[in-house]
DNA sequence: TCAGCTCACACTTTTGAATAGC
DNA sequence: AGCTATTCAAAAGTGTGAGCTG
């Protein structure tokens, strides 16, 4: 099924240091993913960017992080979906998931609140286009889009709350309308994404921290589409999906039934023409020519039998189609009020508590709404395509139970992982970043066996190292003591946490050096590494030992051309003063050229990208190119034998794919050093994760580019939480939760849950236009409420 | 010319107000 | 009067296919 395989360029943020480690369901520690270049980053930060301290953490605040676990609870529709190559339609107006995501929530501490996140990551920075059959990869991505958060409706709720029942991301939408005023998530047509949902404490709406906690399904990438492009995904959402029931075989609106009504329709038109041309009714013989696949005859009988009531074509028949048709104009849809106007606003940051207490009537609705629509699970799922095909390989031995059996095995930031992000620590998250007490237990690992890097090399990345060190490792493994939950640790940083690509990264000419590096890496050389002292690699269980196509994302096919040389890298710029030239292209995405450098620092804000050549540009910062690059034939070989049209013969040895978070980490750790200022913090107070300065370069927008996804939110600024909610309790944040740090604003919407005053349902992550201030970078709200 | 997108369509499910019954 | 169950119309979600666009 679908994996990072599917997906080589899926690799999470550095700054995702929860996406970085992975806690399978029976191991006892939290693994953690990321690598001691982590650590590296967080030195090579300023000061002025490292974590707030910690906060105190209360004994209230003490969940049991280690325990906290999601699972997906209608994993095995999306695997039936992701085995086929799961496309999502996007519309203008946008469009549901489906399958939405369903998933249970346990290990919360009952008392207290969280905050439930979806946001979804680009997986890489190409486009695609289905040919012959599959998906391949045809260019670069499109320039990055506002990014956009949509936060559960109950949120913040009690662990109880979110423990008590299936948690439904259903009612988030997706759109391509960059314009998009509703709130939806707004992704880009045939790319490749991964959805992730974090689970945020929240002392309150506006206090966010002792821990976070990020899942990734890798069964539910998709790829966006304004059309169905594979038959077989069509009928599987006609098969699952309860909207579209009229299209099934024996559906009103089937093609049976729609042949018929065009039939009628036809016939009536021909017999008006008759009427007009005082000829008889015949229209019979009039019948258009055949469809390819129904004859004229076909068509006749069809309608016969299926409208015995149809009267005869006699001269003067009018369908009662026809007056329908005319009758039932699609009226203009009012706006969704339940989504929150946010575009108009995005260069304006804030939150609005009044007006979500003013919506509270409407909050009650949607949230005994949304309770409703958690409680309607998605119909059963009869698929008449059997999960062989690309299931025997996706998904060996996974049953397609309820729960997800999927194997837990934390996907890395996509875009992240294929740079050498570690070294760039979230600059958003300072709460977050402090109170994760996992981290430093996993600093305290070995660097080998308990790096986060080197467990997620292990589990996560299933393709084989640069080095003929290993075989292929397939993510996910069905048998995996972690099948069925995601589990991850805490992460220090946010879910707004950038996840793209423009993580620094060794330039492009030192790609080869990049590639050998991690080959040469012991940590990657060693695939089989067991997880926290679990040994992961006995077995079937092994990664190691699933087929490459175990996991792949049913045909795509890595065909772009024009591999994208290893990208510029943040952390040069972050921590070297700007050069004229890149050492290596930037991101076409977004138009590099022109980046705004609010809150960046002053040396970094004369970074110029001007320079920058549209090749170069698309090239791209991602180290994702380079792991698509390198992915290629990784790729290939998670593609089902069927669809795949990669020489096989890469299979063997592909090429390192620098998706994970430990080969990003690696290979920065080992390259980078030199280039790292000494005023990066010490990361040594924790692991990587909590050693995570609290500034996220990734928001700085000259260091963002487009296509590199970097989520983020600013939710604890400082100067703006007397604006927010002045009526709020007198509970002052720790200093550290809301220190100063450069970030893209927090956009909250609308709160439709009645019983939260908090109003807000979306946030919005603007990567441009942020204005400079003293305190870090955010957007101005003009004291505007948003929603 | 064509891939991709938009829109209207018909159908279905969901939603919530109105109504009836207890 | 208050509560629950039922009914029904409107709203919303779905894939389809024609037409448009670059």
């Amino acid at each position: 099924m679908l994996s990072v395989e599917m997906y080589p360029g899926l690799t999470l943020g550095p700054q995702r240091i929860g996406d970085c480690f992975y806690r399978d369901r029976e191991a006892p520690a939290h693994m953690s993913l990321f690598p001691p270049a982590c650590d590296m980053a967080a030195k090579a930060l300023p000061p002025r960017l490292l974590a707030p301290p910690t906060i105190p953490s209360e004994p209230a605040t003490k969940t049991p992080k280690d325990d906290v676990r999601m699972e997906l609870e209608n994993s095995s529709l999306w695997k039936q979906f992701s085995s086929v190559g799961t496309e999502m339609i996007i519309t203008k107006k946008g469009r549901r998931m489906f399958p939405g995501l369903r998933m249970k929530l346990s290990g919360l501490n009952p008392s207290l609140r969280y905050i439930l996140l979806l946001d979804i990551v680009p997986l890489d920075n190409s486009r695609y286009r289905f040919q012959g059959g599959g998906w391949q990869a045809v260019g670069g991505a499109e320039a990055r889009l506002p990014d956009r958060v949509f936060i559960h409706p109950d949120s913040p709720a009690t662990g109880a709350h979110w423990q008590g029942r299936t948690i439904s991301f259903h009612y988030a939408k997706l759109t391509n309308n960059t314009l998009d005023s509703q709130g939806h998530i707004i992704l880009h047509s045939l790319h490749r994404y991964q959805p992730r949902v974090h689970v945020i404490e929240a002392r309150d709406v506006l206090r966010w921290g002792g821990g976070q906690h990020s899942f990734v399904f890798p069964e539910t990438q998709f790829l966006t589409v304004t059309a169905y492009q594979n038959n077989k995904i069509t009928e599987l959402k006609i098969s699952a999906n309860p909207f579209a029931k009229g299209f099934r075989e024996d559906g009103m609106n089937s093609k049976k039934q729609r042949d018929a009504r065009q039939k009628r329709k036809i016939s009536d038109l021909t017999e008006t023409l008759d009427i007009v041309n005082c000829d008889p009714c015949d229209s019979a013989e009039l019948l258009p020519l055949p469809t390819s696949s129904t004859t004229a005859a076909d068509l006749q009988a069809l309608a016969l039998s299926s409208l015995p009531q149809l009267a005869d074509p006699s001269c003067g028949y009018r369908p009662q189609e026809v007056t329908r048709y005319q009758d039932t104009l699609v009226p203009e849809q009012p706006l969704d009020l339940g989504q929150a106007f946010m575009a108009s606003q995005m260069s304006d940051i804030g939150i609005s508590m009044a007006n979500g207490m003013q919506d509270a009537p409407r909050s009650e609705v949607a949230n005994s709404i949304n309770e409703r629509s958690d409680a309607m699970g998605e119909p059963a799922y009869t698929s008449n395509f059997p999960p062989a095909q690309a299931n025997s390989s996706s998904f060996p031995s996974a049953p397609l139970s309820h729960s997800s059996s999927f194997s837990s095995l934390p996907i890395p930031d996509p875009l992240a992982t294929s740079a050498p992000q570690p070294s760039i620590p979230p600059f958003d998250y300072p709460s977050i970043l402090s109170s994760s007490p996992t981290l430093h237990s996993s600093s305290s690992s070995s660097p080998v066996s308990t790096t986060p890097s080197l467990q997620q090399t292990t589990f996560t990345f299933p393709t084989p190292p640069p080095s003929n060190s290993s075989s292929p490792q397939p993510l996910l493994s069905s048998s995996s003591p972690s099948a069925n939950t995601y589990h991850t640790i805490p992460e220090t940083i946010g879910p707004h946490t950038p996840t793209d690509a423009s993580f620094p990264a060794p330039s492009s000419a030192c790609q080869s050096g990049l590639q050998h590096q991690i080959s040469t890496h012991p940590v990657l050389t060693q695939p089989s590494q067991p997880l926290q002292g679990e040994g992961i690699s006995s077995g079937n269980n092994s990664p190691n030992d699933q087929s490459p196509a175990a996991f792949i994302y049913p045909n795509i096919l890595p065909t772009n051309p024009d591999p994208v040389p290893i990208a510029a890298q943040l952390l040069f710029n972050h921590n070297q003063p700007p050069a004229p030239t890149l050492p290596c292209p930037l991101p076409s995405h977004g138009g590099a050229t022109s980046f705004a450098f609010p809150s960046v620092p002053p040396h970094m804000q004369n970074l110029s990208f001007t320079n920058v050549s549209p090749s170069q540009a698309h090239a791209g910062l991602h180290l994702q190119n380079l792991s698509h690059q390198a992915s290629a034939p990784s790729l290939a070989a998670a593609f089902p034998p069927s669809s795949f049209s990669y020489p096989p013969s890469s299979l063997p040895h592909p090429p390192f794919q620098p998706s994970s978070c430990l080969a990003v980490s690696s290979s920065f750790q080992q390259s980078a050093p030199p280039t790292y200022p000494q005023n990066f913090p010490n990361p040594h107070a924790s692991s990587c994760t909590s050693s995570y300065p609290s500034v996220d370069i990734g928001s700085m927008p000259q260091f963002n580019p487009p296509a590199p996804y970097r989520p983020e939110m600013v939710l604890h600024h400082p100067s703006l939480l007397p604006q927010l909610d002045p009526s709020l309790p007198s509970s002052t944040p720790p200093p550290a939760l809301y220190q100063t740090f450069p970030s893209y604003p927090l956009r909250l919407c609308q709160d439709p849950h009645s019983s939260l005053s908090i109003p807000f349902r979306h946030l919005y992550r603007q990567h441009q236009h942020g204005h400079a201030h003293p305190q870090g970078s955010y957007l101005d709200m003009g004291a505007r409420p948003v929603f």
